[in-house]
DNA sequence: CACACCTATTCAAGAAGTTGACTGACAGAG
DNA sequence: CTCTGTCAGTCAACTTCTTGAATAGGTGTG
């Protein structure tokens, strides 16, 4: 059901293709709402069939033409509303390494150990990348100069989060490694 | 696929019936593998025929029988298994919320406090939550002495992993609070 | 004393999400 | 010159998840 607003956000930021919202979803949006190329596309069928997005047809040379998407009035007002009310489900996380973490006392300590670093190079690399479109949304300004000067925030208010949920994941991983090598060093 | 393993990770605090299970979950695994009590049914279901756990019914007076479920030595063994191997698929998180700010500069800026407000409210009940299941789980000792003597540190650890992630989440919020008060004191 | 909530689970239907393969042309690396 | 990768999608089959309701006695609230 959400799947849909966070399409018609990721419009806001003016038209794009099922394959560009598809990248744009892996490096961004996918912070808070994951979902496959495949969902995009039926998705963006549905929100055309409802006149919510339209879609136009660019015929391309060298390249397998594309549809390119725009929020419609109705769109905008949609997502507006959307917007503007409470969530009705609370946020899910489903998170593998915990699961295994929470039964970890049965496995060697160097394993979980090796799933633990696994988790904070994959964090670092995540940073990383917002860090890169952290400096793209500045650019150049200071985080107070764009806060003030930008026509929208949302996007960096999401991505602060997504920053934010890293960095304490990490935070996390450091404390699980200071746990497990102590007891390890135990009897 | 791992609510599986999140089943079998539940059952090794014991002996325990589908609705105890649901309760569970939804105090403590909620926090990275939610799921529903059919979800459980089911899943409890498909364990009991795999034979990683066992089934016991028990007949009561005032209340309706119950089924109450036990690991198996195969359970235990194929939950170790899994624990001791990379997760295969990232971390999900699904958050209406901040799909709402990412396209909150539609927004008036009253209702996005609102919405703000109102996920700090559920953060703290959250929390609370979390210090109380902690307090059980020391039952008076210091963190350290029940680091070195607990049997099992999974649950801790993932109890930390829970509460690291709310208070972070109530950061992200003052952070969201500030940012849209200042730019609502703008032209 | 009425009404709602708790225990304990099951059923059915539908929505949402996942997986894997297919098309077909071009661009760049080795 | 082959091989991999990118662009821009579509299709089908499948699994998982969600929603809502049914059952039925018992316990606590106002």
């Amino acid at each position: 059901m959400s799947l849909k607003y966070a399409v018609l956000a990721a419009l806001l930021e003016g038209e794009a293709s099922g394959y560009e919202l598809s990248k744009v979803f892996d490096v961004s949006l996918a912070n808070f709402w994951p979902s496959t190329p495949q969902q995009l596309y039926r998705e963006l069928e549905r929100l055309a069939e409802d006149g919510l997005i339209q879609a136009r047809v660019v015929q391309q040379e060298r390249r397998p033409n594309k549809r390119m998407f725009t929020l419609t009035e109705a769109g905008r007002a949609d997502l507006r509303a959307f917007s503007a009310t409470p969530p009705r489900r609370p946020t899910a996380i489903r998170d593998e390494l915990l699961i295994k973490i929470q039964a970890g006392d049965g496995v060697d300590p160097a394993t979980v150990r090796e799933l633990v670093e696994e988790r904070m190079s994959w964090a670092r690399g995540k940073l990383g990348r917002y860090q890169r479109v952290r400096e793209r949304l500045l650019a150049g300004r200071t985080e107070e100069e764009y806060l003030r000067e930008a026509d929208r925030v949302g996007p960096y208010l999401t991505l602060l989060a997504g920053i934010g949920f890293e960095e304490e994941n990490l935070r996390w991983c450091e404390r699980v490694l200071s746990v497990v090598a102590q007891r390890a060093a135990l009897p």
